[in-house]
DNA sequence: CAGTATCCTGTCCGATACTG
DNA sequence: CAGTATCGGACAGGATACTG
């Protein structure tokens, strides 16, 4: 975490993604979750973190909104760590984050992958647009700012803009795309 | 950076990633990156990073294959940091970064979006399997244990498939799903 | 302009001991 | 079992001064 120039007051939404979950154990204890981990215990055996620092993710996560701490035993008192709506929409981030350390990472092979429940057959991530189905690593797309950049995001892809022909896309509602949208 | 309990030495490829490009002026960088910035000072003005921290940054990234330090003059010797082929890959995670902060870090609306070149129309990032198209943010896919996965690691997924009738997948060859993949 | 060299601070983390 | 409390170390990051 950056102390002075914290990102959490950076507009820019990787910034503001990375100020939530941008250290390891987090991105970790998300990852062990989805797996279906949810007590302490569990945490602490698979990751070998030390109690006291599994302690400090777990609260800060919770923090977050992204894990919602719950009692599953009145006594003694236990509490379980179960994924939210908004940590459950991370998962995105997880897959595409193993599917580049599967590429580049891992020359021996996969050690994790991401397979389909109903016939065990292996998944490959790709990002594509909803609409359009398109693939987003495609040089047709790229970065723009949007309605609530700031002046200095709009420098810098102004300039980033320059040579590369790329429009500058600004001021759009919100919810523009969504009118037309096949819902799902 | 975890000091004793290295990423590095952690099979899985989430780990391993992180282990690349966890820090976050790393991914801050990239993203610049991806916007079209090379130099030296053009990171140092957008991303208000001090000197040092920027040269080592940029350092590691050019160790781990991500950027390439290329000579754009030679007197005086100049440089700039280019985006690798590797690099380039990890654009996915990038952009569900961004599409995870917009949804739930920007309620005043998004800063930053993913336009069409061509239209300039805002895509909507989704994760989706190559073959099927199907979301892989649906309960039909998870993870799980591949060839080269640690007994600890299957242990752990073999816990957490407990109760959720997920079929272990395992020891399939490296390219089982190549042979019929629609060609990219 | 593109860095390098120093010094300093914050804090993330590991190790360990202890508790209901 | 599920944590809390305390201590110490490593290192990322900030500030600043300096160089070709």
């Amino acid at each position: 975490m950056v102390a002075k120039t914290s990102f959490e007051t950076r507009p820019c939404p990787i910034a503001r993604s990375l100020d939530d979950v941008g250290e390891w154990w987090s991105i970790l204890l998300l990852r062990d979750a989805f797996q279906g981990l949810k007590r302490f215990d569990q945490f602490q055996k698979s990751l070998e973190i030390a109690p006291n620092i599994l302690t400090r993710r777990l609260n800060s996560l919770v923090e977050r909104g992204l894990f919602e701490k719950r009692v599953y035993c009145e006594r003694p008192l236990r509490h379980e760590y179960v994924l939210t709506a908004k940590a459950r929409d991370f998962r995105p981030v997880l897959l595409s984050l193993l599917a580049w350390g599967n590429k580049h990472l891992a020359p021996e092979g996969p050690s994790l992958v991401v397979v389909d429940k109903a016939d065990g057959r292996w998944a490959e991530p790709v990002l594509v647009d909803r609409q359009s189905g398109r693939q987003l690593d495609s040089d047709d797309f790229t970065m723009a700012t949007g309605p609530m950049a700031t002046e200095r995001m709009r420098q810098r892809y102004r300039f980033a803009s320059q040579g590369s022909g790329l429009p500058l896309v600004d001021n759009r509602p919100v919810d523009q795309n969504r009118e037309e949208a096949p819902g799902k």
